[in-house]
DNA sequence: CGAGAAAAACTCATAATGAGAACAACTTGG
DNA sequence: CCAAGTTGTTCTCATTATGAGTTTTTCTCG
């Protein structure tokens, strides 16, 4: 960035990079001048429980925006102060309000989503929040924060996408836009990427990796092309040479065990297509 | 966002959401309670010129990092101010601040990259910044900016990436990061979406449209095979009927001219193997 | 033990891709 | 004007990937 645009203080042009100059500078800069603005971390925490994905959301018990359904998060803290120390970075910060709803897993992903900041998101102030999906394997049912009525694993069919019942839970903010976003980032980065792995526990068969696809796709595929596709593409999972404890509930040979290979992107993808 | 982890006020718990309620409570919200954050967009604006992919960059005027080259960025005007009108939304300011260093083509793609915030990239103060990526068609030589010495389109292969002259051009910030992260963004997106044609003008050939993959890939392409891929993706290209003026350099025949088709995914995509 | 179930392996037709050859249409130099 | 060189476009063919279905293996349950 060209930060200095809009800055308050303003020193003589050097032509080189000066350290005693930019000591001096800093020495006199007031951070306050500024209009402010307010910048918050939001996690869309994706998991899949029982072959349905959830989403982790909490019920706001303050205002704004009191009583309806928000994804977990907080403000991020720029330098430490009462309720804690700074975030050294903005994923800290995002593990950070996660950590206030549930227990983190051992393994999780973690990745940003994108950054929302229109003018009028928020009645406050200007608010620019930054968005992160986290893709875990199933964890237990959340704790209640401290600014939040309730907590919950809620299924996406219970927010209007899929085809389940709509309207149950009332986003509050933007946040059904964030969670669209993260659907449709989770939905297609299984295609070109090994992610699909970030659901499952450390160990897991094909067919819990394709039950990953089918939740999240909606849609089923042709197991014995998914288990010849999985086989093909290097690295995506590893053979650890041991059976699954049991078959299906009613039968079945028992499945071998795989674990997450180190591929992170499919050559060739994994395409959802038409049929 | 669960926004009020670290607010300075609290209201009694409701519920429900109610509308009076919360008119109360932001009547009473004072924003400079927070430590500050600023919030600035940085834009990595790509094209071609000549076969070779450039970035526009400028070099600082003012302190901090005087003298280094830096992406056009500027603080998000949270709010009307001295300086101009607030910015609506985060890509108002992101083509807010690309406009003070060329006019804006006709059409260009901008996209959101990603949102840069450790604890120590600035040393003014907290600085969140959020990076946005620019594909244009080539464009004029940049004006000098306001707090900016000079300004200019710059090749990758000047700046370590590829195989040129290295450290010619020594970047402010984290801006190296956010530029490489803007070249691998750039990449993977022409492998799975008709993007590629943003960095041509409204109109243009094939051999173009394989030039633009060839210069941002760094590989050559096979002519004819990538014609016939072209040709069978549905909507990545329009035929306009009308011919090139005229042939390459040393003679050859008039190519055909198409313009950019409507589809934005590839299916199956367009992918950089190993070959 | 036999029926049913899930996992894994196999078959076959079709589609997509890499590599190269061939043909078409233009420019330039003699 | 013709020959040589250049670029755009089409075609062929071997290889690989994919969709769909069948078969075999190994398990549970009654």
């Amino acid at each position: 960035m060209s930060e200095g645009i809009d800055g308050p203080a303003d020193t003589p042009h050097g032509r080189e990079h000066d350290a005693d100059d930019e000591r001096r500078f800093l020495a006199g800069y007031d951070p306050h001048a500024f209009a402010p603005v307010a910048v918050t971390v939001d996690v869309v925490a994706l998991t899949i429980r029982d072959t349905v994905p959830h989403v982790l959301l909490g019920r706001r018990g303050q205002q704004p925006q009191n009583g309806r359904w928000a994804l977990p998060g907080g403000f991020v803290r720029a330098q430490d102060g009462p309720n804690g120390p700074a975030d050294p970075d903005l994923p800290d910060a995002a593990l950070r309000v996660l950590t206030e709803k549930t227990p983190l897993p051992a393994e999780l992903h973690l990745e940003q989503l994108g950054t929302y900041g229109a003018i009028d998101r928020d009645p406050r102030m200007r608010v620019v929040s930054v968005a992160y999906m986290v893709l875990a394997p199933d964890l237990p049912d959340p704790r209640t924060g401290r600014d939040t009525a309730e907590a919950a694993w809620v299924p996406w069919t219970a927010l209007g996408h899929g085809d389940g019942a709509r309207e149950r839970y009332e986003l509050a903010f933007d946040h059904a836009r964030v969670l669209g976003d993260a659907i449709e980032r989770a939905r297609s980065k299984l295609e070109y990427t090994s992610l699909a792995t970030a659901f499952l526990p450390s160990t897991f068969t094909v067919s819990a990796l394709r039950g990953v696809y089918e939740a999240v796709w909606g849609r089923t595929l042709h197991a014995a092309n998914f288990h010849r596709k999985i086989q093909a593409t290097p690295g995506f999972v590893e053979d650890t040479g041991a059976l699954a404890e049991r078959g299906g509930a009613g039968g079945g040979r028992r499945a071998r065990l795989y674990r997450a290979g180190g591929a992170a992107l499919l050559h060739p993808p994994l395409l959802r297509g038409a049929p």
